[in-house]
DNA sequence: CTCGTGAACTTGTGTATACGAGTCTAAGTA
DNA sequence: TACTTAGACTCGTATACACAAGTTCACGAG
């Protein structure tokens, strides 16, 4: 195993060797149930102490991705957190500022919404899927930060098809009054529907970044298909700080 | 401070502080926000090292409970997990096996339930406000863990207006075919609609125990309340293994 | 009064060491 | 063959120490 950490970064040991395995079960390199290295692998591979190596690992606990059995070793979790959508050249676009920043009303609350990223792009399998297109296939991305009282609580991402963003401002930073919404219905759509789903799990690194979250906090997930005229016309992931929210549904018996 | 420790426990001496903090916040006597005790205050109060202090602190880490701040101290987590729904007498009943077991077939799928606990008693604030009762009403309740495939998924308590449950077998450990639902429509009650509320947080001890969660797994914390002929008959207030569900909703548009 | 500095606290990161306890395997014994 | 045991591995818990870095506050200089 080659050495891959730089004892004089800014950042600590411990945590880039957590970044380094991180990486290898996030890529699948390593799968659920896999055995990770021992501790004293860890130890003479980085050339650490044995606390240093086990900080690294208690890092990847508190996410939720590893577990370790008594007098077995450490494996990568069985159950491993809820399939992430995701798309790299978008997440990795939204490091940067805002491109736009708009307030709202919404539900007598006012919200801050910085608009950190809107293009075409190629769309994660899950979003491709629920829009019934092609693997891979381009759609219009918005991702966007919403706040509430200057604090963080809610990460979007919107996948809408080309054909449907056709004509329209969607495809910009600012759509406009109303949002994309009001834009489809310009163009005469009549929204029937949404289908939900709803998960919790620990967050990614780049979430608890976002939503300044606190170690050993969950996100709520929710992933929203908007059908318009028989047709999905837009999917939205939303990632929330579950210490932050309540959804209430109300539900037909 | 009295030293509440015990090196001869089995129970870690880590684990034994962690329980006594985790306690104090949990009963409201250190609020959001209060500074916990230093590093070195537990030192010397508990009479270990440094890195044990520092163990017991990571344990309430990882449930969300506390924070540090660098050159500052540890805190109490300003926005503590969702508030939990719980009754201490049936929490300590639950502790041992279970009252009844029955196999019942949901969605194509073969669950075991085991009954772990059936009674009347007060129920919390939570649920006797859902109900429209006065604080500390006495309600069955009725406390469940489900089981797929073996694994422990889900443990489900349910609190029904003593009224509701008058004259059937829904304050007995088994309520007969089609479970209380069914009993509550012999009577001649039909179901309106659920309001369901949706949140995610880290797990208790208690619950940790139960589903057999690995450290770092957050759960889903689902509180339906059921409505027939206009009035709430049932608060059911489910916590599942988020790594293990997903929640599908319909919504109208 | 304002500003800066230093001391005394806090947590963050890292070393080396020790022993307990669970798991696995291979060698040895009945 | 079947069982036991010893050894070598694993993680679990705990001690003692060191230095870096952030925060707070009081004191002194201007």
């Amino acid at each position: 195993m080659t050495v891959q950490i730089d004892p004089a970064s800014d950042r600590a040991v411990y945590r880039q060797i957590a970044d380094y395995l991180r990486g290898e079960v996030e890529r699948g390199e390593r799968e659920p149930g896999a055995q990770l290295p021992s501790e004293s692998q860890l130890m003479s591979a980085y050339n650490v102490s044995r606390v240093t190596a086990r900080r690294a690992l208690g890092v990847l606990v508190t996410e939720g991705l590893v577990v370790a059995e008594h007098g077995r070793g450490w494996f990568v979790r069985r159950r491993p957190p809820v399939k992430r959508l995701g798309s790299d050249r978008f997440s990795r676009r939204a490091e940067g500022k805002a491109a736009f920043t708009v307030d709202m009303e919404a539900s007598n609350r006012r919200f801050r919404v910085d608009v950190l990223d809107v293009g075409r792009g190629p769309a994660p399998i899950e979003a491709t899927t629920r829009l019934g297109l092609d693997a891979g296939a381009e759609t219009v991305v918005r991702r966007r930060l919403y706040f509430a009282e200057d604090q963080p609580i809610e990460v979007a991402t919107s996948y809408i098809p080309l054909d449907v963003a056709d004509g329209t401002p969607i495809d910009q930073p600012n759509p406009g009054p109303g949002g994309i919404y009001a834009r489809m219905e310009d163009k005469g759509m009549t929204f029937d529907r949404y289908e939900e789903e709803i998960s919790a799990r620990m967050p990614t690194q780049e979430e608890t970044r976002l939503l300044r979250l606190p170690p050993g906090s969950p996100v709520m997930h929710l992933v929203r298909t908007a059908i318009a005229d028989g047709r999905p016309v837009e999917v939205c992931d939303t990632v929330m700080d579950a210490a932050a929210f309540v959804l209430h549904y109300r539900l037909p018996a």
